[in-house]
DNA sequence: GACTAGCACTCGACTGCCGTGAGTGCCAAT
DNA sequence: ATTGGCACTCACGGCAGTCGAGTGCTAGTC
């Protein structure tokens, strides 16, 4: 009973707070919503619970701010999901339909992420862990230099160009080029060295020294550079806010800026199947203290392969964010296992 | 004579309130820099700057801050170039060296330009209109799928996942991949059309709808999509400003997230061999009204294919961004005719 | 025992007022 | 043409006073 209302008025501080994104008293709340006792009531439970650490107030004599722990609560127990709405569904069905290829699913996921959000979105490049080799190719640019290509059955493409100790005929090549394309294609991206292994052993000496670059490569590209692009979009929303969060952008530019640290916040979402969020210094790069983040894995017949989600103010709202994130996750995974 | 120091009052002002970013009076201008004269004769020539257009006071009783114009006389006739220090020099080439693909040259170009001048660097893919094919490939996905890859011979990939009107056997494939590999090698990404007229003809009636759709695509990749890459860094500097100018980045941010706009912003500069800036209102887009764009073309083997640049607040310092544009795309440019 | 009404208290936000000083424009003198 | 001097403007910072939203506490009510 007593216990319900607490975490009433808790849900209640956190939506004002979040709507309003100013610090929010025991009036201002029995008015807005209709709780049935009270302000002097309302002040016994924000007392208790700012005496748990639920909230806080920035000086006396002024309302109550939700804390990072306030809002683990409110996601954890309190927010029901908030069902899209048909407009949305279809927005999100429409924007992902058109898409031509990888790059392009990758960057309207982006696009959309961010604008149903309003948050800085986060997508990550399907991992090729779980894919397998569809095809090699590898172009010869110069006497010592080659392009190899990888393709996957993601539809991704990854190439490099290496240059080889020594030159490399085009005919040697050819039988080269065959034999790994039999060895490889078909193969899981991860379980490449033993394939590639035996190929190695059936050369002989003299185009040793080149095969090992060939075939280090190509394991450098089939695993090594797995997951490693992340996409990015929606910046220009963290500029929104007119409080004290937009005053200093300047660490969340800063770490949304390195691929390093997109990876760690990405890297421990995709695991589980539900959304993910972390709040405020849960988060594990200092220069995001002051930012959450919504995520989740997507993937491919039924195994994750990669993350997306949203960054943004702690004081986000997050069923919105919560939802439009599922969603996107949903639909990109039937978009990949379609493929 | 007369007009001589009335520039070399404009200079001064320019280069103080770019350093200290607050209005410069003209009592402060003599202390700081030896103008050989009396504050008095300071405040006659800029009251004449004033009425000229060059500078302005924000409000009465104030210092002057220069004006969009006054900036555009600064750097046309009044700003030496700053030579590059030699640690400077070293860190460029160090910082490019290592890169082992395009992908790579391109992020180390554009963190190194951010870094070097403390702006947003952009970084345009090089355009294949001069490039020649060097390769081509036709993988075949499934009964109606094929992703088509076309490599160029400044190392850059393009790939394009189609879906065919109708199945084509692996048999017929092999030969249109032939026809069309020797069809185009070595033809200059621009020019592919009659050479795949030519091909389209070759073939019967029975393909032909599949083969318009390959042939189409092929255009599409080699023609359309040229140049339409641009890698964007250093946003977090935008944020190190603390005056009015970080108080609204959203505009900035905004403009900075479409690829069409950066494309409007660098395609006008790419084309002179010098640097170009675009100050203030010269900008084509209403929300860089507040920036200023420091530009340069690059290029290979003295052919302009892309441009490059930094972003910043109109009170940027312009010779240091000069100069580390214009190092950065000679640099670039060698790396580039060096492949 | 839970809730409420009321009261005293706190303290940030806003306002108006002044003194200060940086900066200007103008004029007479060199 | 340049300069010294002077009167004027006006943003800014500090200070006092008021206002009001918000709190905690206590005594009273159901």
């Amino acid at each position: 009973m007593l216990e319900d209302r607490r975490l009433a008025v808790l849900r209640a501080i956190v939506e004002d707070y979040v709507s309003t994104g100013e610090p929010v008293g025991s009036k201002a709340l029995v008015e807005r919503h209709s709780l049935g006792v009270s302000s002097a009531t309302i002040r016994n439970d924000m007392a208790a619970l700012e005496e748990e650490g639920y909230i806080a107030q920035p000086h006396t004599s002024a309302g109550r701010v939700p804390t990072d722990m306030g809002y683990r609560a409110f996601v954890d127990r309190l927010s029901g999901v908030k069902p899209l709405s048909s407009a949305e569904r279809r927005a999100i069905s429409d924007f992902l339909a058109g898409a031509v290829d990888l790059d392009d699913v990758m960057s309207r996921s982006v696009r959309l992420l961010a604008q149903l959000t309003r948050q800085v979105a986060l997508v990550q490049y399907p991992s090729l862990v779980q894919a397998t080799v569809r095809h090699i190719e590898i172009v010869s640019l110069s006497e010592t230099r080659l392009l190899l290509v990888l393709i996957a059955d993601t539809g991704r493409v990854e190439q490099r160009v290496i240059e080889l100790p020594a030159p490399i005929t085009e005919e040697v090549l050819g039988q080269v080029r065959t034999r790994l394309l039999s060895a490889v294609t078909g193969e899981r991206c991860s379980d490449l060295a033993p394939a590639l292994d035996r190929v190695a052993e059936e050369f002989a000496g003299d185009i040793q020294p080149q095969l090992v670059v060939i075939i280090a490569t190509l394991l450098e590209i089939a695993v090594a550079r797995e997951e490693q692009r992340i996409v990015l979009g929606g910046t220009a929303n963290l500029a929104r806010y007119r409080d004290s969060f937009a005053a200093n952008l300047e660490p969340v530019l800063e770490a949304l800026e390195e691929q390093v640290v997109l990876l760690r916040l990405l890297g421990e979402v995709s695991g589980g199947d539900g959304v993910t969020v972390r709040i405020g210094h849960e988060n594990p790069v200092e220069n995001l203290y002051g930012t959450s983040l919504v995520g989740s894995g997507y993937g491919r017949d039924e195994t994750i392969v990669a993350g997306l989600g949203v960054v943004g103010p702690t004081h986000m709202d997050y069923p919105a964010s919560m939802t439009a994130v599922r969603s996107v996750a949903q639909y990109l995974s039937r978009i990949l296992s379609e493929t």
